[in-house]
This record gives C-alpha cells, structure tokens and sequence, in this order.
DNA sequence: TGACAGGGGGTGT
DNA sequence: ACACCCCCTGTC
C-alpha cells in the first residue's frame, strides 16, 4: 500500500502534539492510532494518516487509491473557519474555569462522526476506558467490518451487527455490552429508518429516543448527540465531569442529570464544547496528580 | 516476568 | 443500591 505525499490542512489555529492527542485519542473517538508522531484513523468508510508540521500546523496522507480526502478530512476535524467563532462565543468572558480550560487547549474541538458509527462506538464504552473501548472497536472492525485500503477495517454497519452472533460480539471483549449491541442492532433492523429519522430531530427529542435503545442512558445519547450528530447544546456527564463540576462550581452532591441540565444552562448552546475543554483538563489532572491525591473536599 | 486483586468515562432492575 | 462482564493497571 503507498500513501500520498504529507499535504497541508493549514490554515488553523495551531495544534500541539499534546492537544492532538487530545482531540483524536481523548475519548471522542476510538479509532485512532499514533506511531512515531504519526497518526493514523478511520472514520465512516474513510481512512487517513496525520501529522503535525514544525509550527503546529496537520498535514495529511492518505493511500493512493483514495480519492481525495482532504474534505473529508477537513469536515471530520471541524476545519473550518467558523470554529473559531464558535469558540469565541462561549461564555469565557465571565467564567475563569472555563477560560482557563480553553487556554489550556488551544485547537481542541468537536469531532464530526457519522451518527450511526458513533452509536455504536458509544454503546461499547460504559465502565471502559479508552484502550478498552479502541481493542473492542479495532475488533469489531476487524472480525465484522468491511476491508479498508491499508489493512485496516471500518467499522461495522448495524445490519452487519444484526447478522452476527453474540459470540461473535463476545469474542470482541465487550462483555455484557454484546447484548445491548445486539439488542439495539434487531431493532434498527425492525424499524429502518429510525436512526436517520432520530439525528435529524431537534435536541430534546432526539435524546428521549436514543435513552429507549438499550444499553443507551443519557450519558452516551449525549455522546452520541455530540460527537455524531453535532449537537453542540448537548453536555454529557460521566464520573469525571460530575467532580470537576463539583468542585470547581460548587455542584456538590448534584446527580448527573441534574449537573446536565445546569451545564446546557449555564454555558447555552455550545454546552458541549465547553464540556470538552474541561473534560481535558480533568483527564489531566489525573494523569500529573500524584497517586493517592485527592483535591475533592 | 508473573500472578493477583481492585476497580472502571454506565445502564437497567 | 447492586449486578452486569471482562480486561487493564498497579502492585507485590
């Protein structure tokens, strides 16, 4: 397999390794592998390597028998203009957390997934951590889904998920989550059309039907809202964000539908965004505090 | 290098 | 509140 030559995505704002890391390893997506500062992804029925330039700016590759993929690229990273006015009209301006997040995480953005992609990856990841979650996905991929150029696998589509057994799904180390897989999977294939039907409602709805799916509460419909259907109001509460709301705005004691509801309130239409950036600075803290270190209470 | 707990980015009952 | 299911991780 030959790749094209690295090519430009620039102009953006400029990335650091660590940022990158971030935005393709940090939890949005499960599909993403670096070797040597390379990065390699899929995506839908996309497949495409990253890199970054000596002034932080992405460089692309992707296997010559492809055709171009820079839109794709350019889509699936949300590079376009309008991102920095998207970030610039949350409200920083009056919240130091937040403003000290987003400073922390220049770049740091909401991935463009596919809806139904996202639905599945999601459905994989409750009590799992991320390297978890990627073994389980590259698995599925490489037992159920469609051959990419490369070597690679796409994700399974939820008829293909439909036609496999739940060993099948088993052998993918996803534990009780194969049954909620498959579960999901018989009933997409009862009601064609009820995904598409579902990404195209407004927010509120959208997430009440994705909460009826099994093995789907709210945390992954907001996920799957987020980071597959852009629905950037929407704000997604796991362990992590229900301390770090805690603690830094003085939510003790609040349940995470409640923290929810106060995160779409409070930082308004791009609730997830913010969401994001403060998400990254917990997972940071994790990984520089000490172990045994506890700055809750 | 290897065995052994502990616990995990959630959901359903 | 607790089971679900299994594997990663830290530790001895």
């Amino acid at each position: 397999m030959t790749w094209t030559p690295w090519r430009s995505l620039a102009p953006h704002t400029p990335l650091s390794p660590t940022v990158l890391r971030e935005l393709l390893d940090g939890g949005q997506a499960f599909c993403w592998y670096e070797t040597d500062s390379v990065w390699e992804g899929t995506w839908g029925e996309h497949i495409a390597r990253l890199r970054l330039s000596d002034n932080g700016q992405l460089e692309w590759s992707a296997p010559t028998t492809c055709p171009d993929a820079s839109d794709a690229l350019r889509h699936y990273l949300a590079l376009d203009p309008e991102w920095e006015k998207t970030i610039d009209a949350l409200p920083w301006r009056s919240d130091a957390v937040l403003a000290s997040a987003m400073g922390n995480w220049p770049g740091l953005r909401i991935l463009r997934q596919p809806f139904a992609e996202t639905l599945l990856t999601f459905l994989c990841s409750s009590t799992k951590q991320i390297v978890q979650i990627k073994q389980g996905c590259a698995q599925m991929a490489a037992t159920l889904g469609k051959s990419l150029p490369g070597g690679r696998h796409r994700l399974p589509d939820w008829e293909a998920l439909h036609a496999a057994d739940e060993d099948d799904l088993r052998a993918c180390r996803l534990g009780y989550r194969a049954r909620f897989i498959k579960q999901t999977a018989a009933f997409l294939a009862e009601h064609p059309g009820w995904l598409e039907e579902t990404e195209a409602l407004p927010y509120a709805e959208a997430r009440a039907r994705l909460i009826t799916l099994p093995g789907v509460g709210a945390k992954i419909a907001d996920c799957v809202l987020l980071f597959g259907a852009g629905r950037l109001e929407s704000f997604p509460v796991d362990t992590w964000i229900l301390k770090v709301m805690a603690q830094r705005y003085r939510l003790d004691g609040w349940k995470p539908e409640q923290v929810a509801t106060f995160g779409r309130t409070h930082f308004g239409p791009l609730a997830g965004v913010a969401q994001q950036f403060l998400f990254a600075d917990a997972r940071a803290v994790r990984r520089i505090a000490p172990a045994g270190t506890d700055t809750s209470a």
